[in-house]
DNA sequence: CTACAGATGCAACAGAGTTTCACCTTGCAG
DNA sequence: CTGCAAGGTGAAACTCTGTTGCATCTGTAG
């Protein structure tokens, strides 16, 4: 890596910019972390990686740079069921809104689009007379593999004990330095 | 009252018996708390009600009756946009499932059933090949009345500040006598 | 009535998120 | 450029929600 990594500047980053948001070497670490994650990261997973691009980066100031992103509408808070903790998820916020399907036993998530999410939303305009801000549409269940596997094989499962932060450390190369 | 208050066995409760589940006063407590509630409770609600009828409850009984329900299925968990804190709160498992709109300024609730929702996990479940064990759909937005109100004159906002207990004693007579 | 699986209370713990405050940085005006 | 004020940051302490270990108690089957 070059001395001055200057990062490709996100769309999450020219977003805020045209809001007048000021703009700093740590947010720009926490949203380009959020913008490229293949998958739903809670705020310890954005600590953890945006670490590693911008040293620097504390975690009351992901906090922070979460609720910034929640109030200007640019990201979606998930629970994921919560099979795996307290904690919350989050992503983008998509060009379509779509449901996330989680395994109560694996753990996976999937992404479903559909056009009754929409009817929905109209719906609730029309007939609670609210303005609709933010749509949330969670399942839990069980996949294809985990109904067939017996009972006890589930050895897949996101438990509470493993969840024990390894997860990410191992998938990304380099250890975690950040408690 | 009469000195042995016998309580009604509620639904929740023949359910529980129907599966073999042993019954306790404790239980009998929490279960007729949720069954009779007039709105979505988070386990500190249920705890400070149910210690009315049954003094001897306690809060990690509470939280472990509300894992019971949740396993058999019997229960929903709401976030309801963590308006209030990260508490979660619970309601019996109704007929047809509804959705919880929630105002983000005044924190009113306001239940909606549809169509949609029964097509949405139809079509999750041969889509995606899960079997659906919960489904959630929760919006938050701007009710009518706070779409209308002057930014600052929100005074009705359930605020982080004034959550502190008060509310629920107040609103059912006699003090709280459990912290 | 008895025995024992299973439920309870207490206290200590753990995890997620927030607050306070002294210090630092950004973006802008001069 | 430079200086400066508004706003962002880190560290530590804190709050709140929920969990666990363990000694003790109790509901229920026999
Ligand atoms: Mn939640
Ligand atoms: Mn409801
Ligand atoms: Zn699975
Ligand atoms: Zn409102």
């Amino acid at each position: 890596m070059s001395p001055h990594t200057t990062m490709t500047e996100s769309r999450l980053e020219s977003e805020l910019a045209q809001r007048g948001v000021r703009m700093t070497r740590q947010r720009r670490a926490i949203l380009a972390t959020i913008e490229s994650a293949e998958r739903h990261l809670d705020a310890a997973q954005i600590l953890r990686r945006a670490s590693r691009v911008e040293a620097s980066v504390n975690r009351v100031t992901v906090y922070r740079t979460i609720g910034l992103l929640k109030r200007h509408g640019l990201i979606d808070e998930l629970d994921l069921m919560h099979v795996t903790g307290d904690a919350h998820f989050y992503e983008r916020r998509p060009e379509h809104d779509h449901i996330h399907v989680t395994c109560l036993r694996c753990g996976q998530v999937i992404e479903f689009e559909s056009e009754h999410l929409a009817q929905l939303r109209a719906e609730v305009e029309q007939q609670c007379g609210f303005r609709v801000d933010v749509a949330r549409t969670e399942i839990g269940g069980y996949c294809g593999g985990c109904q067939a596997m017996p009972e006890a094989t589930a050895a897949t499962r996101a438990t509470r004990a493993n969840k024990k932060g390894a997860e990410d450390a191992r998938a990304c190369g380099d250890a975690a330095h950040i408690a």
